[in-house]
RNA sequence: GCGGAGUUGGUGAAGUGGUUAACACGGUAGAUUGUGGCUCUAUUAUGCGUGGGUUCGACUCCCACACUUCGCCCCA
């Protein structure tokens, strides 16, 4: 038997109908707020993501998907939505005529060559958002906004959305240097792994899960205090435009990402229960003009569907809850009776009634059960007696009562009583 | 890249180096001559992740690999 690839999963049952509604939230809500979707390949010049992420990481190292096409070029599926759509801004020069805002939304897999665990998959699904050519905190408020209503009106209230301000490179420089010269002379009270951060990305240490009691970190000087006064304002206008919207934040010093193209403000949609990120971002004011583009002020956050989804499918456990299936079930034996039951299948189907209908040679025992299985809200029962009166069984599921209807009036019937 | 635990039917699973792989749910058919969900009966894995090896004999022991799952690194 060929089996699917390692980390990959098939979006089949339960998990499939949560993607839809889902899918189906996000581009309402794009639409309200007025994102425009884009689209960008699957695969890129495995350049772009180097340069987008850095060199010095183990992303570049191990954790992309990487191959040589047949025409020799070097290639890497998208491991996240940032990198295509400013690779996209640049190379189309969507900026050329515009002043205001250039706002994109996206609902794409990525892929990432990574062990798989819990949350963590090599084909994974995300929705995100950039937006460019602002540099205003109120757009810093909109996407974090924007991110958080999504999950409530899906549902999810057991996150935290933690946000932060790493301040603009030249804080964070001063910073760094602040951290190391603490660190130094306890680095060996450190952790193994905390001895190579120190070296290779000093702020992930912040992030540690072994030392995280460690006095020493709970000591650490604190990033804000490194902020300069203009990052320090726009961080406290932020919170002011959050409280404004409702949103309810945390603040959390130590929330660092794991990339340093960041600037100013970063985030994260984080479960109550399992600490387990949904989604985060920040402001990247650099990167477009990295990539070959013109100074252009940055915003994104990327939310990963597949951990939405099964946060769903605990919140559904916990309730009992079953989604919705179909409204009606149309069953019959008769070549007639099934024959008669298609043309009211799609009267129905095309009145926005969901419908299912036998067509098979089964038992009514058997469609009974079928009709169970799909939770039909209403059977409708043909038999060739009462169609040549031009009348239908209706059968209501839950009551299990069941009266005679015109077929003229069925889907009327129908509407009328769901 | 590193480590732990797993892999038996549609599902949940028990099992032993030795002819036919428990039990339960589900499915199908019938009792019920076209209106079910209860009950009863029959039936439902030529197969125990894949490939090698040891053995008279392997689902059971050994090795390798694949996949699942939980961690570490990393986290876009």
């Amino acid at each position: 038997m060929i089996t699917k690839p390692k980390g990959t999963y098939d979006l089949i049952g339960l998990d499939s109908k949560l993607y839809q509604y889902i899918y189906n939230t996000v581009n309402e809500y794009m639409i309200n707020y007025h994102y425009e979707f884009i689209r960008t390949p699957v695969f890129e010049a495995t350049e772009l993501f180097h340069r987008t992420v850095g060199d010095n990481t183990d992303i570049v190292t191990k954790e992309t998907y990487d191959f040589v096409d047949r025409g020799n070029r070097n290639i890497t599926l998208r491991p996240e939505g940032t990198a295509g759509v400013v690779r996209s801004v640049i190379e189309n020069k969507l900026y050329g005529n515009r002043n205001d805002a250039l706002k994109y939304y996206y609902i794409e897999t990525m892929y990432r060559y990574e062990r798989p665990q819990a949350g963590r998959y090599r084909e994974l699904t995300q929705f995100g958002v950039e937006v460019f050519n602002s540099n205003s905190i109120m757009i810093d408020a909109e996407v974090i906004s924007l991110g958080y209503n999504i999950l409530k009106d899906l549902g999810i209230d057991n996150f935290t959305v933690q946000i932060n301000s790493l301040g603009d490179k030249e804080s964070r420089e001063n910073y760094t240097m602040a951290l190391k010269e603490y660190l130094k002379p306890h680095i060996e009270e450190l952790c193994s792994d905390c001895q190579e951060r120190f070296k290779k990305n000093p702020l992930r240490i912040l992030d540690c899960k072994v030392d995280k009691d460690n006095s020493i970190l709970k000591n650490v000087p604190k990033l804000n205090s490194y902020l300069n006064k203009e990052s320090l304002d726009r961080y406290n206008k932020l919170k002011t435009l959050l409280t404004h919207l409702d949103i309810d934040y945390e603040e959390n010093s130590s929330l660092v990402r794991g990339l340093d193209y960041y600037d100013d403000i970063v985030w994260e949609y984080v479960t109550d229960n399992d600490n387990l990120a949904l989604g985060g971002g920040g402001r990247y004011n650099h990167l477009v003009k990295n990539l070959g583009g013109p100074e252009m002020p940055a915003i994104g956050f990327g939310m990963g569907i597949d951990r939405v989804i099964n946060e769903l499918k605990k919140i559904l456990e916990g309730k009992g809850e079953i989604p919705h299936n179909i409204d009606v079930y149309i069953m019959g034996i008769s070549e007639e009776e099934k024959i008669a039951g298609l043309k009211i299948a799609q009267d129905l189907r095309l009145n926005n009634v969901i419908t299912e209908i036998n067509n098979s040679d089964l038992s009514f025992k058997s469609q009974f059960k079928v009709a169970d299985m799909l939770q039909a809200k209403f059977l409708l029962i043909l038999n060739n007696n009462d169609l040549a009166k031009g009348l239908i069984n209706v059968k209501d599921n839950a009551t299990k009562e069941e009266i005679k209807v015109d077929e003229n009036e069925i889907v009327d019937y129908i509407i009328g009583n769901l």
